[in-house]
DNA sequence: CATAAGGAATACC
DNA sequence: GGTATTCCTTATG
């Protein structure tokens, strides 16, 4: 991300990211880990309530995998924050243009002209750039975990069902799934805002911000990516998915890899214990295994039968369980 | 009661 | 034929 060639794009390309308040990307692991009362998965930042403002400037202390805001950022945005008569934030919806301009009316910033303005400016473009990468990249990973396309238009209704599954799962809506039976993604992409609210009054327009999300996304990839530089770009938002990357059947191993790789995505089900030797903890096992099945189209799937594939690995040399036997830990025999 | 281990039959590519 | 799924028994804490 960031390249020229997208900064170009990036202009011409809505992208409606709601208000950064309701990005699900961003506050999602955030969420998560508030409601089970549990540490904050690593990488997270995480700030002091009175800090964090009520309108959208909170979304930036996104918990970006592995990715931190710098301090400086950080510092000028609490900066704009602190100072008064701001204009209130408008709703995305009116601001859906993202670029460095965009991402600062969204934000409720207005960008200063000057040579401080320059350097704001770039600090902006900095964390847009971060927040878009870190969309791609999730979107690149549940497609991979579906093993569907990232192209909303491309899905056929069990795709949809799948990416719909998904994403309550992911972000603890109602299941819905029901009502939208039944819809390729070309139906679901001509279906308004108001049709989607229709369908589900509970989380309808979450619903439609998320595909928006996704098609905006596929749009962007597109256009960045043209013809053979694909490739490259695949590598880069996937640098360990190799062989793996190519989808169709994927080994459980690869599988639980993937999902550890996204410790601000999953960590609440599935995290590392120590990296470096491969240890890793199943801290929801019905969830684990839920996502297991929904990537095999398993509806029966539970943690006992996904261990019992897990013990398979025994005698393959590819997880072990670890010297200290814990439950519901494993590890990895050929660490990354 | 949830997890662990592993045998055995079966399904799927 | 390799891998995963399903079902099962037994053990453990």
């Amino acid at each position: 991300m960031g390249s020229p060639g997208c900064d170009r794009v990036g202009s011409t390309v809505p992208l409606p990211l709601m208000s950064f308040n309701d990005y699900p990307y961003s506050v999602s692991g955030l969420r998560a880990w508030e409601e089970e009362d549990t540490k904050p998965p690593r990488g997270l930042i995480s700030v002091p309530k009175h800090t964090a403002p009520e309108r959208s400037l909170q979304g930036v202390f996104l918990p970006c995998s592995d990715m931190l805001l710098t301090e400086d950022s950080l510092w000028l945005l609490k900066k704009k924050e602190a100072a008064p008569l701001e204009p209130p934030c408008k709703p995305l919806e009116q601001c859906p243009v993202i670029d460095s301009q965009g991402l600062g009316v969204g934000l409720g910033l207005e960008v200063p002209s000057g040579l401080e303005g320059q350097v704001e400016e770039r600090c902006l473009e900095q964390v847009q750039s971060i927040v878009l990468g870190e969309v791609m990249k999730d979107i690149e990973t549940a497609c991979k975990l579906l093993n569907i396309t990232s192209e909303p238009m491309e899905w056929n209704c069990g795709n949809v069902q799948k990416w719909l599954l998904w994403t309550e799962h992911l972000y603890r809506l109602p299941q819905v799934g029901k009502v939208f039976q039944e819809l390729s993604g070309k139906d679901l992409c001509s279906m308004t805002e108001e049709d989607f609210r229709q369908r589900s009054m509970q989380c309808g327009d979450l619903l439609f911000a998320h595909l928006d999300i996704w098609r905006s996304a596929a749009c962007m990839k597109e256009c960045c990516t043209p013809g053979d530089t694909k490739l490259h770009s695949a590598e880069e938002t996937c640098p360990e998915a190799d062989s793996s990357c190519s989808s169709q059947p994927i080994h459980l191993w690869q599988f639980l890899r993937q999902l550890l790789l996204k410790p601000h995505n999953y960590g609440r089900c599935i995290r590392w214990l120590n990296k470096e030797k491969g240890i890793f903890k199943i801290e929801n096992s019905a969830y684990v295994a839920r996502l297991w099945g929904l990537r095999k189209n398993r509806p029966a799937m539970n943690y006992d039968k996904l261990s019992r594939s897990i013990r398979q690995y025994y005698k393959k040399g590819i997880i072990r369980k670890p010297d200290v036997s814990q439950r519901l830990v494993y590890q990895f025999v050929h660490p990354v």
